[in-house]
RNA sequence: GUGGGCGUAGCUCAGACAGGUAGAGCACCAGGUUGUGGCCCUGGUGGCCGCGGGUUCAAGUCCCGUCGCUCACCCCA
């Protein structure tokens, strides 16, 4: 074991068969978005560093020491994504995606890296499933968003979970309720050592703070709702109204913040239970400037992220397992894996998933194998069957068998 | 960055307190059936006991160091 080389930490191979379970959720996310007309984007996973900082926001803990940061061999300092929104929104401006008609619906899926100390659903490079929508500042598009959300959890059948809005606001609401709030808290006594910094750092944060005491304290700390100018406080009482028309339930949460700083409005969350500390599966929200921000035009936006990682862990270990339709060819002695060789091709042009041993092992070892791969019908071939013609075809879950024909097996195994 | 727990076979873990020939279950291979899987029985393959140093006649076991994994804080998806 010693000085083989291992993966680094917070990375980890995804392997079969549960790659089969991440192929599932990701093809149920592919089939809602395509049902609310979004198209796949790709991109790529490095970036300059500095659009990062623009977007995410120099002082957020993400840029401040969560990136892999590196000079290139000429110098300039690039960063492997640690979320999407910024790389997307690069794409959509360089290439001019904002131009066409319509609402831009547009989503991306995969690796982000982010330098955290691994736990429980946190992994240095994780995956996420992308959705951005830009192009409008309608409340129905906010909605219609969330909704798709919902659909592709519903879709993966994700158990017991919970939908957490909140509205926080634009700049203007943002920036009262900062004053409001740092004034309330330089009132108060006895806040964590954390909540002191962040206090002045970024109030905001204060109000996500998991310790008991400050929860006490901050129970009747201003909420984000009351300091909502008219626009912003329609804005968000139509998301709701249309949440609920929609029969989506969710809970308002007024301590919700988000962790970059491009957001605005809209915000929301949905957490898992099963899933420790790290309980979020998806987050997301408007941010109305951020294309402006990287020297874009306005552009509206809204848009959300799936932990697929952190999703994963909760969903039904039989998720994405179909019946299997498998063949097996057990051939015995030289001539006969020749021509079991040959059929196997045949059945694959034929769509007939088949397999083989291609060693010399006795048929009691290959009905095993063929056992233990899970195939549906075992197709016995020796020198018996090579003279007579006739193959025997066993059925694996009930042992019947029955002879067929040679000439006549790609077709009757095709129609199984 | 801070704290707790844990590193022994491919996997899950005994063995450590009281130092003395490295074990079990599962998995894998083979045999019990000269051509038939699952259940059962028998046998077998497989380990620098994370790594380095120290104490000792002798270290998986005791001491020191180090690396790694994991959970939590923090942060977030």
């Amino acid at each position: 074991m010693a000085g083989k080389i291992k993966a680094i930490r917070g990375m980890r191979d995804i392997l079969p068969p549960e790659t089969g379970r991440w192929q599932a959720v990701e093809n149920a996310a592919r089939e809602a978005f395509a049902l609310y007309g979004y198209r796949e984007l790709r991109l790529p996973l490095i970036e300059r560093t500095e659009l990062f900082a623009r977007s995410i926001g120099a002082d957020t803990d993400i840029v401040s020491k969560e990136m892999y940061t590196f000079p290139d061999r000429h110098g300039d300092s690039l960063t492997l994504r640690p979320e999407a929104t910024a790389s997307v929104l690069r794409a959509v401006l360089e290439n001019r995606l904002d131009q066409g008609a319509g609402v831009k619906k547009l989503y991306t899926l995969g690796p982000m890296f982010r330098y955290e100390r691994p736990q429980k659903g946190r992994y240095r490079q994780f995956h996420q499933i992308n959705c951005e929508a830009l192009g409008s500042d309608a409340p129905e598009l906010d909605a219609e968003v969330i909704l798709l959300l919902m659909e592709i959890l519903k879709r993966v059948q994700l158990g017991t979970s919970r939908l957490l809005v909140n509205s926080l606001g634009c700049p203007e609401c943002q920036k009262k309720f900062k004053e409001g709030l740092s004034l309330f808290l330089s009132q108060k006594q006895g806040l964590c050592e954390d909540c002191l910094r962040r206090r002045v750092t970024n109030p905001l944060r204060v109000l996500d703070c998991k310790s008991v005491h400050c929860k006490e304290i901050l129970k009747d700390a201003p909420v984000l709702k009351d300091y909502l100018c008219p626009d912003c406080a329609v804005h968000y009482a139509r998301v709701l109204s249309l949440l609920s028309r929609f029969g989506v339930t969710y809970e308002e949460q007024p301590r919700l913040v988000r962790g970059l700083d491009y957001y605005s409005r809209t915000a929301f969350e949905v957490v898992a239970v099963g899933l420790g500390a790290q309980d979020a599966v998806a987050g997301g929200g408007r941010y109305n400037g951020l294309a402006q921000e990287l020297g874009g035009p306005e552009l509206p936006a809204i848009g959300f992220a799936i932990g697929e990682d952190r999703l994963l862990e909760v969903l039904p270990p039989e998720l994405g397992q179909e019946k299997n339709r498998k063949i097996f060819l057990a051939a015995l002695g030289p001539a006969a894996r020749d021509q079991a060789f040959s059929l196997l091709q045949t059945l694959r042009r034929e769509g007939v998933p088949g397999e083989m041993d291609f060693g010399e092992r006795s048929l009691k070892a290959q009905m095993s194998l063929a056992d233990r791969l899970g195939a549906a019908y075992t197709v016995i071939l020796g020198d018996r069957e090579l003279e007579t013609g006739k193959a025997t075809l066993r059925r694996m879950a009930t042992g019947d068998q029955q002879e067929v024909s040679l000439s006549l097996l790609p077709m009757v195994l095709a129609g199984l």
